[in-house]
DNA sequence: TTGACAGATGTAACTAGTTTCAAACATCAT
DNA sequence: ATGATGTTTGAAACTAGTTACATCTGTCAA
């Protein structure tokens, strides 16, 4: 800046007008100063600007993983929106770790990141430590809690697992298998679980998996083996529907009709699947242009942002077959 | 840091020394300083440092979007690999737009990002201006051609889509129809076209249509209308793949009895359709780490990386049916 | 002609750190 | 006791901007 006040003739402070447009500089010195900036290529320093203003128009995305289409698929709606609000965005993956979760988080405090974007609402107590002592506005996505500490901007989980149980009920199914992700390190999961274990009426049958197409595939097997009268298997992820879809391909067991599937999540790619997978799909464009927005207010003006809830619903395809 | 040097009853040169650990402080002065900065919860502002030192730790990756499980995997690698080189990842999408790559690339310099991550090697004018003028570190990804000025780090497009064509042509298809995504704005599909177009003792028959599910699932009744003697198409992009594979379903047309698939991606979903689909696998979670790796060297060295070739491989699966 | 006022601009202090240089002090050999 | 050396430490200058305050200039009315 010291180069172009020098080339224009005029000190910092007026070039810093310049740049800002805040205060009133005359027009033949306006043009001067704009031509020495173009002459020179000068770019002001973010750095220099945030050590002055405390903004760095910077927040951290922490997920567990963008090599899932639900998490990637959210966050290319919240990139897009955050740029409309002048914001950039950080992503720090955390493998669903909380330690490392909270590692992350520091890292990006440390980086000048405003605010957070996160999943679900438990999390380590370094890093809820960590937000309180900043007082980092972060908004919780993938979970809806009015009553949670944290601000939520998401779905109900538990009516999320509770709508692909309903549909597969409607269509007759009793004898069902859970499959979930790890419920220790995922309150999404969590959440989804214990509604469907509320339905004590109906003796469901609760398996964990890692949330991974093929591994889901190989779980199968000794699915297949324990559980002979099960009419309907329910997933708690699409990813796992998938595998588990792609091992009873190879188990040569037909679905739907000799055995129905359902998941959770509507991925793009589960509509393309053979036969075409019934889910329930999960509001996750809407959920990241949302979350932009309220924590795009929340660090402009401070107040903190009202929770949101977004609504799922059953996207009934083929995977799910009717029983008599 | 006034503070904490206040507290420990020492200069703030002396609480920098210990922050940075780099030259000598004494056991008894550390400790000292130690103890306020934990009293006191002291974090050193990112911005300050990056004021003087001149470093950010952050780089830029452009990709057209999140929504494709080919980038959100790529940069899934990516982020890991960075995280360990001691960098974070700042994310912009372009949706392949040079034009507003450019916007964004200017974004995130003014940010401070130390080098860039783009796909391909084609951008605009603006965007190419902006990396001469500033020297900023680029690795252009998916896309290799050791004489492009940008440097690469990738695979031969050419030759994965040669792959795709070769396995075809082994399981006797000769009448194929190529399908491929927007080659105006992608130069990684415009390779893939053109060596495929060099092939011209064959007769292919080429369509566009955009890299979507929904609109390829659309696409294939204005295709099968017209072209009633094709034996195969060759979709030059998994999603595509995906799509076509749906849209054949839809119309009653068996895979791969009636008719044969093959895609360029190996997208894990793609294990998970029915028929599981051929398809040309393209190594990016390597080409993630390996661009990360070299990306950080340079930034730290200031010798510009090596390009580096990839390797390509056919995964066959069902989607293509033997030829008599 | 003087005073009041607005507009334009510069000076210098400020943001939060790092780094250079010099000074203070301790240790050791002569 | 002296000088040489090495270790700690602080003062002040530096990074690249913003901003409060003071100053200068010009216009207009009294």
């Amino acid at each position: 800046m010291r180069d172009v006040a020098r080339r224009a003739g005029v000190s910092v402070a007026t070039v810093s007008r310049v740049m800002s447009g805040s205060s009133a500089v005359s027009h033949t010195t306006h043009a001067r100063v704009r031509s020495a900036i173009e002459a020179l290529d000068f770019v002001p320093s973010a750095a220099a600007r945030a050590i002055n203003s405390g903004r760095t128009h910077m927040v951290g995305a922490l997920v567990p993983t963008l090599d899932n289409a639900i998490f990637s698929s959210f966050l290319d709606a919240l990139e897009l929106a955050l740029a409309e609000h002048g914001f950039s965005l950080v992503v720090a993956t955390t493998n669903s770790d909380p330690e490392k979760e909270a590692q992350r988080a520091q890292d990006l405090l440390n980086l000048g990141v405003e605010g957070f974007i996160v999943s679900g609402i438990t999390h380590s107590d370094t890093f809820d430590a960590l937000i309180r002592r900043y007082r980092t506005p972060v908004i919780a996505t993938s979970y809806f809690d009015p009553e949670s500490p944290l601000v939520t901007v998401g779905y109900d989980n538990g009516e999320a697992a509770l709508r692909a149980l309903d549909h597969l009920l409607e269509m007759g199914h009793t004898a069902i298998a859970v499959l979930s992700g790890p419920t220790a390190t995922n309150d999404r999961t969590r959440v989804r679980v214990d509604a469907l274990r509320s339905r004590r009426d109906l003796a469901l049958t609760f398996h964990e998996v890692p949330i991974d197409f093929v591994a889901a595939a190989r779980a199968v097997d000794g699915l297949v083996a324990q559980a002979s009268g099960t009419t309907a298997l329910l997933c708690l992820s699409d990813v796992i529907a998938q595998g588990v879809l792609a091992g009873l391909q190879r188990l040569g067991l037909r679905v739907p009709e000799q055995i129905s599937i359902v998941g959770v999540d509507d991925l793009p790619s589960s509509q393309s699947t053979w036969p075409p997978l019934s889910s329930v799909h999960l509001p996750v464009k809407r959920m990241g242009t949302c979350a932009a927005a309220k924590l795009a207010r929340w660090i402009e003006t401070g107040e903190a942002a009202a929770p949101l809830k977004l609504e799922t619903e059953m996207a009934a395809r083929r995977s799910v077959r009717r029983l008599p």
